[in-house]
DNA sequence: GGTATTACCGAGTGCGTACTCGGTCAATGA
DNA sequence: TCATTGACCGAGTACGCACTCGGTAATACC
Protein backbone atom coordinates (compact mmCIF):
# COMPACT_ATOMS: atom_id res chain seq x y z
CA UNK A 1 0.00 0.00 0.00
CA UNK A 2 1.40 3.44 -1.04
CA UNK A 3 -0.03 4.86 1.54
CA UNK A 4 2.89 3.70 4.01
CA UNK A 5 5.21 4.43 2.13
CA UNK A 6 4.59 7.94 0.64
CA UNK A 7 1.76 8.94 3.01
CA UNK A 8 -1.63 10.45 2.53
CA UNK A 9 -0.51 13.66 0.84
CA UNK A 10 2.46 12.17 -0.83
CA UNK A 11 0.02 9.57 -2.84
CA UNK A 12 -1.93 10.65 -5.43
CA UNK A 13 -5.18 9.10 -6.27
CA UNK A 14 -3.86 8.00 -10.04
CA UNK A 15 -1.09 6.15 -8.13
CA UNK A 16 -3.11 4.21 -6.11
CA UNK A 17 -5.37 3.61 -9.27
CA UNK A 18 -2.99 1.90 -10.73
CA UNK A 19 -2.02 -0.12 -7.98
CA UNK A 20 -5.20 -1.87 -7.97
CA UNK A 21 -5.76 -1.73 -11.54
CA UNK A 22 -8.91 0.34 -11.85
CA UNK A 23 -8.60 4.10 -13.39
CA UNK A 24 -8.72 7.32 -11.00
CA UNK A 25 -12.40 8.45 -12.09
CA UNK A 26 -13.25 4.51 -11.17
CA UNK A 27 -11.77 4.91 -7.76
CA UNK A 28 -13.50 8.00 -6.74
CA UNK A 29 -16.58 6.43 -8.57
CA UNK A 30 -16.75 4.23 -4.97
CA UNK A 31 -15.29 6.14 -2.28
CA UNK A 32 -16.22 9.65 -3.40
CA UNK A 33 -13.36 11.79 -2.42
CA UNK A 34 -9.41 11.19 -1.23
CA UNK A 35 -10.31 12.09 2.72
CA UNK A 36 -13.41 9.36 2.52
CA UNK A 37 -10.76 6.71 1.00
CA UNK A 38 -7.83 7.45 3.36
CA UNK A 39 -10.65 7.17 6.25
CA UNK A 40 -11.90 3.39 4.20
CA UNK A 41 -8.44 2.11 4.54
CA UNK A 42 -7.91 2.96 8.34
CA UNK A 43 -10.61 1.41 9.21
CA UNK A 44 -10.29 -1.56 7.08
CA UNK A 45 -6.80 -1.96 8.25
CA UNK A 46 -8.05 -1.56 11.85
CA UNK A 47 -9.83 -4.34 11.85
CA UNK A 48 -6.71 -6.52 10.65
CA UNK A 49 -4.48 -5.13 13.29
CA UNK A 50 -7.48 -5.73 16.11
CA UNK A 51 -7.79 -9.19 14.92
CA UNK A 52 -4.40 -9.67 15.33
CA UNK A 53 -4.03 -8.27 19.03
CA UNK A 54 -6.91 -9.98 20.12
CA UNK A 55 -4.50 -12.96 20.21
CA UNK A 56 -2.35 -10.45 22.74
CA UNK A 57 -5.13 -9.48 24.86
CA UNK A 58 -6.79 -12.42 25.69
CA UNK A 59 -4.39 -13.46 28.43
CA UNK A 60 -4.48 -11.40 31.61
CA UNK A 61 -1.79 -10.29 34.43
CA UNK A 62 1.47 -12.03 34.32
CA UNK A 63 0.49 -13.95 31.22
CA UNK A 64 0.10 -11.05 29.23
CA UNK A 65 3.70 -9.68 29.99
CA UNK A 66 4.54 -12.94 28.55
CA UNK A 67 2.53 -12.73 25.67
CA UNK A 68 3.99 -9.52 24.94
CA UNK A 69 7.44 -10.40 25.09
CA UNK A 70 6.82 -11.85 21.44
CA UNK A 71 5.11 -9.08 19.90
CA UNK A 72 7.67 -7.87 18.22
CA UNK A 73 8.15 -10.75 15.96
CA UNK A 74 4.44 -10.27 14.56
CA UNK A 75 5.65 -6.70 13.92
CA UNK A 76 8.64 -8.07 11.92
CA UNK A 77 6.23 -10.13 10.10
CA UNK A 78 3.85 -7.27 9.29
CA UNK A 79 6.24 -4.54 8.99
CA UNK A 80 3.79 -3.07 6.33
CA UNK A 81 0.85 -2.48 8.60
CA UNK A 82 2.64 -0.87 11.17
CA UNK A 83 4.18 1.53 9.11
CA UNK A 84 1.30 2.46 7.25
CA UNK A 85 -0.23 3.42 11.11
CA UNK A 86 2.91 5.32 11.69
CA UNK A 87 3.03 7.43 8.97
CA UNK A 88 -0.81 8.57 9.04
CA UNK A 89 -0.53 8.68 12.96
CA UNK A 90 1.88 11.47 12.39
CA UNK A 91 -0.06 12.76 9.45
CA UNK A 92 -2.94 13.24 12.05
CA UNK A 93 -1.73 14.84 15.04
CA UNK A 94 -3.17 18.16 14.07
CA UNK A 95 -7.07 18.21 14.73
CA UNK A 96 -8.45 18.98 11.73
CA UNK A 97 -6.72 16.05 10.09
CA UNK A 98 -9.27 13.59 8.22
CA UNK A 99 -8.09 10.77 10.50
CA UNK A 100 -7.15 12.61 13.97
CA UNK A 101 -10.52 11.30 15.57
CA UNK A 102 -9.98 7.91 14.53
CA UNK A 103 -6.35 7.79 15.95
CA UNK A 104 -7.58 9.42 19.21
CA UNK A 105 -10.20 7.32 19.71
CA UNK A 106 -7.72 4.03 18.93
CA UNK A 107 -4.92 4.98 20.92
CA UNK A 108 -7.36 5.83 24.32
CA UNK A 109 -9.13 1.92 23.49
CA UNK A 110 -6.03 0.32 23.26
CA UNK A 111 -4.89 2.31 26.45
CA UNK A 112 -8.11 0.98 28.14
CA UNK A 113 -7.45 -2.24 26.37
CA UNK A 114 -4.13 -2.47 28.49
CA UNK A 115 -5.14 -0.81 31.46
CA UNK A 116 -7.41 -3.30 31.97
CA UNK A 117 -5.40 -6.49 31.77
CA UNK A 118 -3.02 -5.16 34.27
CA UNK A 119 -5.61 -4.40 36.91
CA UNK A 120 -6.80 -8.08 36.75
CA UNK A 121 -3.15 -8.82 37.31
CA UNK A 122 -3.46 -6.78 40.50
CA UNK A 123 -6.64 -7.82 41.32
CA UNK A 124 -5.51 -11.55 41.32
CA UNK A 125 -2.13 -10.20 43.44
CA UNK A 126 -0.10 -11.44 40.68
CA UNK A 127 0.60 -7.55 39.59
CA UNK A 128 1.85 -4.56 42.46
CA UNK A 129 -0.68 -2.36 43.26
CA UNK A 130 1.16 1.02 43.89
CA UNK A 131 1.12 1.75 39.97
CA UNK A 132 -1.40 3.51 38.04
CA UNK A 133 -2.74 0.93 35.31
CA UNK A 134 -3.10 3.79 32.63
CA UNK A 135 0.02 5.46 32.88
CA UNK A 136 1.27 2.19 32.90
CA UNK A 137 -0.80 0.82 29.50
CA UNK A 138 0.51 3.86 28.03
CA UNK A 139 3.98 3.51 28.65
CA UNK A 140 3.58 -0.02 27.14
CA UNK A 141 2.50 1.00 23.86
CA UNK A 142 4.52 4.24 24.03
CA UNK A 143 7.45 2.04 24.17
CA UNK A 144 6.09 -0.63 21.33
CA UNK A 145 5.35 2.35 18.51
CA UNK A 146 8.70 4.03 19.47
CA UNK A 147 10.94 0.85 19.00
CA UNK A 148 8.90 0.35 16.06
CA UNK A 149 9.46 3.49 14.32
CA UNK A 150 13.10 2.86 14.93
CA UNK A 151 13.19 -0.17 13.88
CA UNK A 152 11.30 0.62 10.43
CA UNK A 153 13.86 3.66 9.78
CA UNK A 154 16.75 1.64 10.51
CA UNK A 155 15.97 -2.26 10.61
CA UNK A 156 19.61 -2.78 10.30
CA UNK A 157 20.96 -0.89 13.69
CA UNK A 158 17.94 -1.66 15.58
CA UNK A 159 16.88 -5.78 16.92
CA UNK A 160 13.25 -5.27 17.30
CA UNK A 161 12.69 -8.48 18.91
CA UNK A 162 15.20 -8.08 21.48
CA UNK A 163 13.87 -4.99 22.85
CA UNK A 164 10.78 -6.15 23.38
CA UNK A 165 11.61 -9.16 24.66
CA UNK A 166 13.95 -6.88 27.12
CA UNK A 167 11.25 -4.83 27.90
CA UNK A 168 8.64 -7.09 28.96
CA UNK A 169 11.01 -8.95 31.04
CA UNK A 170 11.88 -5.74 32.98
CA UNK A 171 8.31 -5.15 33.34
CA UNK A 172 8.13 -8.57 34.85
CA UNK A 173 10.56 -8.26 37.28
CA UNK A 174 9.29 -5.32 38.03
CA UNK A 175 5.53 -5.05 38.62
CA UNK A 176 5.39 -8.75 39.90
CA UNK A 177 4.00 -9.28 43.58
CA UNK B 1 6.87 26.68 12.56
CA UNK B 2 4.44 24.79 10.02
CA UNK B 3 6.77 21.41 9.29
CA UNK B 4 5.65 20.58 12.32
CA UNK B 5 2.25 21.59 11.85
CA UNK B 6 1.31 20.44 8.21
CA UNK B 7 4.75 18.08 7.66
CA UNK B 8 7.18 18.89 4.86
CA UNK B 9 4.84 17.99 1.77
CA UNK B 10 1.57 19.57 3.25
CA UNK B 11 3.92 23.18 3.53
CA UNK B 12 3.65 25.43 0.48
CA UNK B 13 6.65 27.28 -0.08
CA UNK B 14 4.29 30.57 -0.21
CA UNK B 15 2.79 29.77 3.30
CA UNK B 16 6.29 29.51 4.90
CA UNK B 17 7.28 32.70 2.78
CA UNK B 18 4.28 34.52 5.08
CA UNK B 19 5.00 33.40 7.74
CA UNK B 20 8.72 34.92 8.05
CA UNK B 21 7.38 37.86 6.14
CA UNK B 22 9.22 37.36 2.75
CA UNK B 23 8.27 36.38 -1.10
CA UNK B 24 8.26 32.81 -2.10
CA UNK B 25 11.15 33.64 -4.71
CA UNK B 26 13.12 35.56 -1.95
CA UNK B 27 12.69 32.04 -0.13
CA UNK B 28 13.91 30.39 -2.82
CA UNK B 29 17.17 33.09 -3.50
CA UNK B 30 18.69 31.88 0.12
CA UNK B 31 17.49 28.00 0.10
CA UNK B 32 17.95 26.78 -3.84
CA UNK B 33 15.40 24.50 -3.26
CA UNK B 34 12.69 23.20 -1.14
CA UNK B 35 14.73 20.12 -0.23
CA UNK B 36 17.88 22.02 0.78
CA UNK B 37 15.56 24.33 3.03
CA UNK B 38 14.16 21.31 4.65
CA UNK B 39 17.96 20.18 5.33
CA UNK B 40 18.71 23.46 6.76
CA UNK B 41 15.73 23.75 9.36
CA UNK B 42 16.08 20.65 10.76
CA UNK B 43 20.13 20.94 11.35
CA UNK B 44 19.40 24.30 12.71
CA UNK B 45 16.67 22.68 15.15
CA UNK B 46 18.63 19.51 15.62
CA UNK B 47 21.17 22.44 17.02
CA UNK B 48 18.87 23.16 19.35
CA UNK B 49 17.20 19.72 20.52
CA UNK B 50 20.89 19.07 21.44
CA UNK B 51 21.82 21.96 23.52
CA UNK B 52 18.53 20.79 25.11
CA UNK B 53 19.65 17.29 25.44
CA UNK B 54 23.11 18.32 26.69
CA UNK B 55 22.05 18.52 30.52
CA UNK B 56 20.78 15.38 30.26
CA UNK B 57 23.63 13.30 28.85
CA UNK B 58 25.85 14.64 31.45
CA UNK B 59 25.32 12.79 34.34
CA UNK B 60 25.64 9.05 34.22
CA UNK B 61 24.53 6.04 35.68
CA UNK B 62 22.08 6.34 38.39
CA UNK B 63 22.25 9.91 38.23
CA UNK B 64 21.09 9.71 34.23
CA UNK B 65 17.92 7.73 35.20
CA UNK B 66 16.83 10.73 37.97
CA UNK B 67 17.39 13.49 35.38
CA UNK B 68 15.28 11.32 32.60
CA UNK B 69 12.38 11.27 35.16
CA UNK B 70 12.51 15.04 34.45
CA UNK B 71 12.42 15.42 31.29
CA UNK B 72 9.17 15.20 30.09
CA UNK B 73 8.43 18.37 31.58
CA UNK B 74 11.12 19.66 28.89
CA UNK B 75 9.20 18.32 26.33
CA UNK B 76 5.73 19.91 27.67
CA UNK B 77 7.79 22.91 27.67
CA UNK B 78 8.53 22.79 23.91
CA UNK B 79 6.02 20.67 22.35
CA UNK B 80 6.56 22.33 19.16
CA UNK B 81 10.36 21.18 18.70
CA UNK B 82 9.05 17.43 19.33
CA UNK B 83 5.99 17.43 16.93
CA UNK B 84 8.47 18.54 14.49
CA UNK B 85 11.05 15.80 14.36
CA UNK B 86 7.85 13.37 14.82
CA UNK B 87 6.25 14.59 11.51
CA UNK B 88 9.28 14.97 9.55
CA UNK B 89 10.79 11.77 11.38
CA UNK B 90 7.35 9.48 10.10
CA UNK B 91 7.94 11.14 6.56
CA UNK B 92 11.55 10.21 6.12
CA UNK B 93 10.68 6.56 7.32
CA UNK B 94 11.23 5.50 3.40
CA UNK B 95 15.26 6.05 2.59
CA UNK B 96 15.35 8.11 -0.32
CA UNK B 97 13.47 10.98 1.34
CA UNK B 98 15.67 13.69 1.72
CA UNK B 99 16.15 13.84 5.51
CA UNK B 100 15.99 10.09 5.97
CA UNK B 101 19.99 10.23 6.40
CA UNK B 102 19.60 12.70 9.06
CA UNK B 103 17.14 10.70 10.93
CA UNK B 104 19.26 7.57 10.91
CA UNK B 105 22.21 9.00 11.94
CA UNK B 106 20.61 11.25 14.54
CA UNK B 107 18.99 8.01 16.25
CA UNK B 108 21.98 6.13 15.53
CA UNK B 109 24.37 8.49 17.81
CA UNK B 110 21.45 8.69 20.32
CA UNK B 111 21.31 5.64 21.09
CA UNK B 112 25.30 5.48 21.63
CA UNK B 113 25.09 8.41 23.88
CA UNK B 114 22.60 6.84 26.04
CA UNK B 115 24.39 3.41 25.88
CA UNK B 116 27.53 4.74 26.84
CA UNK B 117 25.67 6.85 30.09
CA UNK B 118 24.37 3.40 31.10
CA UNK B 119 27.42 1.34 30.38
CA UNK B 120 29.36 3.99 33.08
CA UNK B 121 26.56 3.23 35.46
CA UNK B 122 27.27 -0.80 35.30
CA UNK B 123 31.21 -0.03 35.47
CA UNK B 124 30.92 2.39 38.62
CA UNK B 125 28.69 -0.49 40.06
CA UNK B 126 25.69 1.05 40.06
CA UNK B 127 23.84 -0.69 37.31
CA UNK B 128 23.53 -4.19 36.64
CA UNK B 129 25.72 -5.90 34.18
CA UNK B 130 23.20 -8.58 32.78
CA UNK B 131 21.78 -6.24 30.10
CA UNK B 132 22.54 -5.00 27.11
CA UNK B 133 22.92 -1.09 26.91
CA UNK B 134 22.47 -0.76 23.72
CA UNK B 135 19.16 -2.36 23.26
CA UNK B 136 18.17 -0.92 26.46
CA UNK B 137 19.01 2.98 24.86
CA UNK B 138 16.81 2.22 22.40
CA UNK B 139 13.88 1.54 24.84
CA UNK B 140 14.91 4.12 26.81
CA UNK B 141 14.20 6.55 23.30
CA UNK B 142 11.35 4.53 22.35
CA UNK B 143 9.38 5.14 25.56
CA UNK B 144 10.37 8.53 25.05
CA UNK B 145 9.07 8.91 21.54
CA UNK B 146 5.87 6.68 21.63
CA UNK B 147 4.80 8.54 24.81
CA UNK B 148 5.06 11.87 23.01
CA UNK B 149 3.50 11.36 19.93
CA UNK B 150 0.77 9.86 22.18
CA UNK B 151 0.61 12.86 24.11
CA UNK B 152 0.84 14.85 21.01
CA UNK B 153 -2.50 13.00 19.42
CA UNK B 154 -4.38 13.40 22.70
CA UNK B 155 -2.93 15.90 25.16
CA UNK B 156 -5.79 15.63 27.34
CA UNK B 157 -5.84 12.03 28.11
CA UNK B 158 -2.12 11.58 28.21
CA UNK B 159 0.01 12.66 31.35
CA UNK B 160 3.65 12.65 29.64
CA UNK B 161 4.86 14.39 33.01
CA UNK B 162 3.45 10.96 35.18
CA UNK B 163 4.71 8.63 32.26
CA UNK B 164 8.02 9.60 32.53
CA UNK B 165 8.17 10.01 36.12
CA UNK B 166 7.10 6.05 36.31
CA UNK B 167 8.85 4.67 33.82
CA UNK B 168 11.95 6.15 35.16
CA UNK B 169 11.58 5.16 38.34
CA UNK B 170 10.47 1.73 36.94
CA UNK B 171 14.02 1.43 35.23
CA UNK B 172 15.71 2.48 38.13
CA UNK B 173 14.56 -0.19 40.61
CA UNK B 174 14.69 -2.79 37.49
CA UNK B 175 18.75 -1.70 36.93
CA UNK B 176 19.97 -0.82 40.16
CA UNK B 177 22.44 -2.80 41.92
C1' DG C 1 31.83 57.66 -8.16
C1' DG C 2 31.53 53.63 -10.64
C1' DT C 3 31.14 48.64 -10.62
C1' DA C 4 30.09 44.22 -8.74
C1' DT C 5 27.61 41.68 -5.54
C1' DT C 6 23.74 40.62 -3.00
C1' DA C 7 18.89 40.54 -1.17
C1' DC C 8 14.71 40.41 -2.80
C1' DC C 9 10.45 40.73 -5.77
C1' DG C 10 6.45 40.20 -9.61
C1' DA C 11 5.11 37.68 -12.94
C1' DG C 12 5.32 33.83 -15.23
C1' DT C 13 5.58 28.48 -16.51
C1' DG C 14 4.72 23.95 -16.66
C1' DC C 15 3.46 20.10 -14.23
C1' DG C 16 0.85 17.31 -10.86
C1' DT C 17 -3.46 16.61 -8.82
C1' DA C 18 -8.36 16.24 -6.93
C1' DC C 19 -12.48 16.12 -8.71
C1' DT C 20 -16.36 16.54 -12.66
C1' DC C 21 -18.93 15.19 -16.59
C1' DG C 22 -20.81 12.73 -20.16
C1' DG C 23 -20.69 8.51 -21.74
C1' DT C 24 -20.36 2.95 -22.56
C1' DC C 25 -21.41 -1.57 -21.31
C1' DA C 26 -22.96 -5.30 -18.65
C1' DA C 27 -26.03 -7.21 -15.23
C1' DT C 28 -30.59 -7.09 -13.08
C1' DG C 29 -35.42 -7.20 -12.69
C1' DA C 30 -40.19 -6.77 -14.29
C1' DT D 1 -37.49 -7.42 -24.07
C1' DC D 2 -36.93 -3.18 -22.39
C1' DA D 3 -35.74 -0.01 -18.48
C1' DT D 4 -32.86 0.77 -14.77
C1' DT D 5 -29.06 0.61 -12.16
C1' DG D 6 -24.36 0.55 -11.25
C1' DA D 7 -19.40 -0.22 -12.36
C1' DC D 8 -16.16 1.98 -14.80
C1' DC D 9 -13.67 5.07 -18.16
C1' DG D 10 -11.60 9.21 -21.19
C1' DA D 11 -11.24 13.58 -21.36
C1' DG D 12 -11.53 17.50 -19.34
C1' DT D 13 -11.04 21.57 -15.64
C1' DA D 14 -9.42 24.42 -12.31
C1' DC D 15 -6.11 25.00 -9.13
C1' DG D 16 -1.90 24.49 -6.24
C1' DC D 17 2.71 24.01 -6.48
C1' DA D 18 7.99 24.22 -7.07
C1' DC D 19 10.86 26.61 -9.52
C1' DT D 20 12.60 30.28 -13.29
C1' DC D 21 13.54 34.71 -15.13
C1' DG D 22 14.26 39.40 -15.63
C1' DG D 23 14.43 43.06 -13.03
C1' DT D 24 15.29 46.79 -8.95
C1' DA D 25 17.37 48.74 -5.17
C1' DA D 26 20.63 48.73 -1.64
C1' DT D 27 25.23 47.70 -0.12
C1' DA D 28 30.21 46.69 -0.54
C1' DC D 29 34.37 47.32 -2.58
C1' DC D 30 38.03 50.00 -4.99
Amino acid sequence: MLFARRGWRGTAIADLAAEVGMSEAGLLHHFGSKRALLLAVVAERDVQAMARGDSLFGPEGQEFLVRFAEFGEGIVERGGLARLFMVLLAESLDPGEPAHPFFVQRFRSMRSRVAELLIAGQERGELRKDFDPMVKAAEILAMSDGLTAQWLLDPDDVDLVAGFRSYAEGLRRDLSR
